[in-house]
DNA sequence: CGACTGGGAGGGACCGCTCCCACGAACGGC
DNA sequence: GCCGTTCGTGGGAGCGGTCCCTCCCAGTCG
C-alpha cells in the first residue's frame, strides 16, 4: 500500500491523509507522491468504523418523490443546505426513503452510515422519524406534524426545529386581504397532514375570526397546480360568492388561477388573491401574485448549521424561527 | 453485544441478520429475541469493510439543484430508479455534488461509500465523471457529453448508457409541423453541452434540411421557462416571420407561451408548436401541446435496472435506447 | 560530556463485522 | 456397530483505517 512505497508507516500516511501537523515536510511530500502514483483513496468504511465519524448528512425525502422535487421550496432549501455543507467536511447526501421497506433506512441511518439527518416537511404519518433524535442528531426543517397532538406511544425526545411561522404568516396574508376592502375571504388549504397546511389554516381562520364572516369557506388542495385546481372548481361549484382569497401555495394558486380564467373571472377584479411562496410560479402567473415570502436559502443554512453544530455537541437551541415578508403584487 | 444475549457465537449472529439457510430456529429466535430487546443495528461500516458491499448506490446529481430540481423529468426518472431499487436490497441515495470541492464527491465515491453510480444529464463540462466508471460500477442515464467529440485527455472507458434517441425524436416533432402545412419552422434549442440540447438541434436540423429553409431559425434555452421566455422574445425580435416551432422542452414551450400570448399571436392560428416532455407543463398550458413523450419511469427502471446487474458482474449491453411516442393535442 | 527534553515516527490493539475452516454431533448405509 | 456424511456452530483471521503508547534521536542545558 501507500506506506511501502513512500517508506513510511501506516501511522504516518494516516497522519498526512489527515493533515496532522507534526510531520517532517519530507515525509509529507513522499506520502503525497506515493498517494498520487497509487491513485490511492481512503477507505471510507475502514476509516468511520476506526474513527465513528462518516462526514456524511443524510436529507430524508419521502418516497413519493414527485410531489417534492416538483416544489421550488424544497429545491431552495436543499440548496442553502448543499451551499453551507459546501464549506464544511460534510457531503450531502438525499435519501429516498422506501415506505414499502422502512427498514431499509432505518439501517442506513442507524447503522452509522450518517452522522446526522435532515428532515423536510415532516408528515403525521412517519411518526418514525419523531424518535430518531434520541440515536442520532436530526433537525426538522418545518415543525414536525405530531407536536401538535397528545403523544401516542411514548414520550417524544425533544427535537431541534427551524421553521417560520406559518400562522403568523398566513394571518398576515388574509388581513391583508380585509384591509384591501374584501369582505368573503375564501381558502385552498394545503394537507393537513402537514405542519405547512395546518398551520397557514390556522392562521387564516385567525383572521377571519376577527370579521363576521363564516368561515366555512375552506377547500384544501396538496400544494400541487392540479391540486390547486381542483381545489378551486370545488369552491366555485358551491355558489358561494367570495372577493378575496387566500392560497396555501403559489403552486395551488398557478393551478386555481387557470380556474378562475376558465370561468371568466378576473383578478384582482372579482377576487382579490394573496398566497405563500415567491417562486417562478407566483412572479409569472397572469397577474403576478402578492405573496408571503420565506427566507428559502436562508432556512436552509441555518438548519445545516444547527445539524453540524448539534453533530459537534455544541449545545443549539431547539427551535430557530425565521422571518418572513409579505410581497405587494398585482393579484389584490 | 448480541451473541452473549442470545447464547450463541458472533458467526450465528451474523448468520441470523444474513439470513443464512443454515441455523437452527431455535437459535434463529434467541437471536432476534436478542436483537429486539437490545435494538440492535448492525455497523454499516464494519459490514462494508469486511464484505466490500455497502447496498446503497447513488445518483449525482449537479450542485445547481435548482434546474434538477424543478424539472420534472429528472423526478419522474429518479422515481422509476427508487421504485426498482425499492425490490432489491439496495438503498438509494442522491449525492450532491459540490462543484467547488471534487474531491468530496470523488472520496465518497471512490472510498468505497457506494457500490454503483448514476449520473443524468451529464454535462460536458464536467468530464471527470467519464473515468468514473474505470472505478466503480456506472451507468449514464442520457449519453454522456463528450462522447460527441474526440476524447481529450487518455482514452474514455466504455461506458453504459440509458438513452432515448432525441435526434429520432425531433425529426420525428418537426416534421409533424411541416406535415401540417407550416412552411417556416423555428427552434429553441437546449444547452449544447448537454446531449439532450445538442441532440434536439441536430433531429431539428436534419427534419429541416429536408426543405428549402434557411437553417438559421434557431435561439437557445436553459430548458427553463424563462430560459423559452428569453429565447422567444428573441426570436421575434428578429423580425423574421415563422409558422411553426419546435421547442426543445416543454417547460421552455411554456415560457415562450407567455412570449407569444403578449404579442397576440395565437397558437396554433399563427404559429404551431411541437415540444419534448409529456409533463404538467405540456399538459396544461393553453393550448396543451402537442410533444413527445418518453418513458421516463422505464428509463429510470432500466437505468437501475442495468447498474444492479452491472454490479452483479452479469453482462450488459453497453447502450439501451429506449422508444418515444407523438402525443397529438391542440398545439398544431 | 552526560542527562534531560520533546517532537517525529513506528508498533500494535482495536473498531464490528464477514467468512473460511475446523470441530462435533447426529444420522444413515453397509 | 463402525465409518463416512452432513449440517449446525464456534473460533479466529482479516477488512483498512485510527489512535494511543512507546521508542528513538537530535538538540539543549547543567
Amino acid at each position: 500500500m501507500v506506506a511501502a512505497l513512500a517508506g513510511v508507516s501506516r501511522s504516518t500516511v494516516s497522519r498526512v491523509v489527515n493533515a496532522s501537523p507534526r510531520v517532517t515536510p519530507g515525509a509529507i511530500s513522499a506520502v503525497t507522491a506515493a498517494i498520487e502514483t497509487l491513485g490511492y483513496v481512503p477507505n471510507q468504511a475502514a476509516r468511520s468504523l476506526a474513527s465513528r465519524k462518516t462526514y456524511t448528512i443524510a436529507v430524508i425525502i419521502p418516497e413519493n418523490t414527485a410531489k417534492f422535487f416538483s416544489d421550488p421550496y424544497f429545491a431552495s432549501v436543499i440548496h442553502g443546505v448543499a451551499t453551507h455543507l459546501g464549506n464544511t467536511e460534510y457531503t450531502l447526501t438525499l435519501l429516498i426513503a422506501s415506505e414499502a421497506h422502512p427498514e431499509k433506512t432505518r439501517r442506513y441511518l442507524q447503522g452509522g452510515s450518517v452522522d446526522g439527518a435532515l428532515i423536510l416537511s415532516h408528515h403525521a404519518d412517519d411518526s418514525s422519524y419523531l424518535q430518531l433524535s434520541s440515536t442520532l442528531p436530526v433537525v426538522f426543517g418545518g415543525r414536525p406534524m405530531s407536536n401538535t397532538r397528545p403523544a401516542d406511544a411514548g414520550p417524544v425526545p425533544r427535537n431541534h426545529i427551524v421553521d417560520v411561522d406559518n400562522v403568523a404568516a398566513s394571518t398576515t396574508a388574509t388581513r391583508y386581504l380585509l384591509e384591501h376592502g374584501r369582505r368573503r375571504i375564501a381558502t385552498i388549504a394545503g394537507p393537513q397532514n402537514m405542519a405547512a397546511g395546518f398551520d397557514r389554516l390556522v392562521g387564516w381562520r385567525a383572521a377571519i375570526a376577527e370579521t363576521a364572516q363564516n368561515p366555512d369557506l375552506v377547500a384544501f388542495g396538496d400544494f400541487t397546480p392540479p391540486g390547486g385546481e381542483s381545489a378551486m372548481r370545488e369552491l366555485l361549484a358551491r355558489g358561494e360568492s367570495f372577493d378575496g382569497i387566500f392560497i396555501a401555495s403559489s403552486q395551488m394558486a398557478f393551478g386555481a388561477l387557470r380556474v378562475l380564467r376558465e370561468h371568466g373571472i378576473s383578478v384582482p377584479g372579482d377576487v382579490a388573491i394573496t398566497t405563500v411562496d415567491n417562486d417562478y410560479f407566483a412572479q409569472n402567473s397572469t397577474p403576478p401574485l402578492t405573496c408571503i415570502e420565506q427566507p428559502v436559502a436562508e432556512l436552509g443554512v441555518e438548519i445545516a448549521q444547527t445539524l453540524v453544530r448539534l453533530i459537534n455537541g455544541e449545545s443549539v437551541a431547539e427551535l430557530s424561527v425565521m422571518p418572513t415578508r409579505l410581497i405587494e403584487r398585482e393579484s389584490v
